[in-house]
DNA sequence: CATCAACTATAACACTTGTTATTTTACAAG
DNA sequence: CTTGTAAAATAACAAGTGTTATAGTTGATG
């Protein structure tokens, strides 16, 4: 009865996300887009409503991302904080226009940094009762205390002042970690 | 011999840079800093060769403006480093729009971190020194490690993810201090 | 095969951007 | 006061933005 559709929405979204990250999210135009799929702007339009819509869709794709990043991460540390804190340092230096967009915009953060952070598999929860059955006293002021540095170390890799590697960075998160935890 | 000029660098370049300081770098243009200023875009091209000679202006005097911002924050603290730490959180808090541009800009980033928080006064070099007067064995590690510590503070507290007071984060900065030196 | 509705492309609108050409204005020198 | 010249205002250009109106194309259904 109709025509069928050559444009799909997993082609608009995966070619925005993928100008997200090369780019940077406010970068990414219609005619850009339609650029990289290779058609009109038209068929964006049918999809979004608006380009604020996809910005959105983005977005959420982005956080997506983000929580498989963490979650595929391999797990080397044996510190509360060290693997997370570790997947989390890496993915600022790897992916740096989705960090700048998920946890530094300070106009028109959607989510909060904990919601992003914690995702669907309780992240932050988990590390805070690993700290707890290491025998930690106050575990959640020991997340808030790791996660000022883990942030900062993130923030200066964005920046690529930030130059060790990954075991060298572990050391120093369980170093850190021992260093509060002796306080 | 010739009409008086009525529009000054300084009117430009304050007005560039208090529009950046609102509304940030990258939403200053020659309209709407003609229009702050109350003139038509002609007089800016007169002064600056184009937007991205202003833009470099804007840049030095943010640099000038935080290195000032520094000099003049009360030193309230005993250890080393908590007094330049206090004055950056307090800066990132305060000045959200400017740190972002000097410290969290991974691309088109002109100064390096460590030229723009040392300065004309050594900043850095000076808390350095301060902590080998203390007694501390590597004041050079512990200036990172700090540095980590502080930057991460200051980044959160830009996205308003860093509640603590002045008096309250000034003790936390010393407790920290003491827990990497007790290490 | 013909039809027709959904999909796509083309073009256009209104707006904003940096930048420049042209015109007007003001002021100091003669 | 006239004049010359530098400054400022006006207006325009080309490029780019989101968005929409219009036209063309396609393909499943009757």
């Amino acid at each position: 009865m109709a025509r069928k559709e050559s444009v799909t929405i997993d082609r608009i979204l995966d070619a925005s996300f993928t100008m997200t990250r090369e780019e940077g999210f406010r970068n990414i135009t219609a005619r850009k887009v339609a650029a990289k799929v290779g058609c009109s702007t038209q068929p964006i339009f049918r999809v979004y409503k608006n380009m604020e819509e996809l910005w959105d869709a983005v977005y959420d794709k982005a956080v997506q991302y983000f929580q498989d990043y963490i979650s595929l991460f391999p797990r080397t540390g044996k510190r509360p904080f060290s693997n997370l804190g570790l997947a989390y340092i890496a993915f600022a230096k790897e992916e740096k226009q989705l960090f700048e967009l998920l946890f530094l915009s300070f106009e028109n953060s959607k989510k909060s940094m904990y919601e992003i952070l914690n995702g669907d598999n309780d992240n932050v929860m988990f590390e805070i009762a690993l700290a707890r059955g290491q025998g930690c006293i106050n575990p959640e002021e020991m997340f808030d205390k790791m996660w000022i540095f883990i942030h900062g170390a993130a923030c200066l890799a964005l920046t690529d002042n930030f130059q060790l590697s990954g075991v060298e960075t572990l050391a120093m998160l369980e170093k850190t970690y021992d260093s509060f935890a002796n306080a």
